[in-house]
DNA sequence: TATGGTAATGAAAATCATTTTCATTTGTGC
DNA sequence: GCACAAATGAAAATGATTTTCATTACCATA
C-alpha cells in the first residue's frame, strides 16, 4: 500500500529536504535515476500522509515539499527567499481546542502558517 | 494606468473581502454582470499593487483576494459534511505578531484553520 | 518452476487556475 | 469627425497536478 518510494524520499534529503514535484523530478533525471512524474507525485502524496514531510505553497501556488519532525509545529516562511522557520504553536493548540469545544466539534486538527519578510529580505 | 475595475472590488466586497477570482468571475455572472475572466484576473493584480487587496493561497494552491484591514477571520470545517463555522481568532493574531516579532519578520500575514466532525457527523 | 493476483509504474490525456496574445471596442482630447 | 492610448475579452498557451489505463514487477502458493 505504502507508496512511499524511498528514492523520492533520498532525493528531497539531497536537495536540502526541501523542493517541489517538479524540482524532485528534473534532479532525479539529472542524476540518470529512471522515474516518471506520476510516480514522484504519488510518492509525495504518500510521504505527506505518513506525516514525513510536510507540504507548504510557494507564492507562485507551486506545492513544496520540506522534511519534517514529528513534533507537531507551525511555520514562519519569508515570501522573499522561501526561508522557513519551525515556531512552536502552544497558543494555536489551546484556540484550537477552545473553539472545537464552543462549536461543538470533536477529532479536529489544525493548519496555522505564519508568512511575512525575513529580516534579510 | 490603473486597472482597478470598480466593480470587481464592489463584488469582492460583497463576497464579504474574501474570495478568489473564479468566485468573483462566477458570482458576477450569476448577478448578470457582463465581464470577462481575464478582466477580473487583470483587475485583482491592480488592486494587489495598490496595496487595496491581499492575497493568499488556499490549501490547494488557488489564490484568495482579501480586502486589506478586512478584519479577517478564521474557519472551522467539518471533515464529514464540509460544514463551516466562521470564528474569532485574537489569540492568534496576537501569537503571530509576537512570532513574527521573535524572529525578525515584518510585513506578516497568517492563516488558520481548524477542522474536525461536527456534532452532527 | 508455472500461475494467478495484487500493487507499482509511467506515458499520455485530462483538469484547472492563471497568463498571454491579439483583434476589437471604448474613451478622451483636439 | 479623428487619431491614439487604454481597456476589454475570447481564445490559445502555460504549467502544475491528477487521472486513466495498459503494462510490468513482485510475491505467495500450487
Amino acid at each position: 500500500m505504502s507508496r512511499s518510494n524511498p528514492r523520492v524520499l533520498s532525493t528531497l534529503e539531497r536537495a536540502g529536504g526541501f523542493a517541489s514535484a517538479q524540482e524532485i523530478y528534473r534532479l532525479m533525471q539529472r542524476e540518470g535515476e529512471s522515474i516518471g512524474l506520476t510516480t514522484v507525485y504519488r510518492a509525495l502524496q504518500s510521504l505527506v500522509s505518513d506525516k514525513i514531510v510536510d507540504v507548504l505553497r510557494r507564492d507562485d501556488g507551486e506545492a513544496i515539499y520540506r522534511l519534517c519532525g514529528e513534533a507537531h509545529h507551525h511555520h514562519l516562511v519569508c515570501k522573499g527567499c522561501g526561508d522557513t522557520v519551525e515556531i512552536e504553536g502552544g497558543a494555536i493548540e489551546k484556540w484550537a481546542k477552545m473553539m472545537a469545544e464552543e462549536h461543538g466539534f470533536r477529532d479536529v486538527g489544525h493548519t496555522a502558517e505564519i508568512f511575512g519578510l525575513c529580516a534579510k529580505c
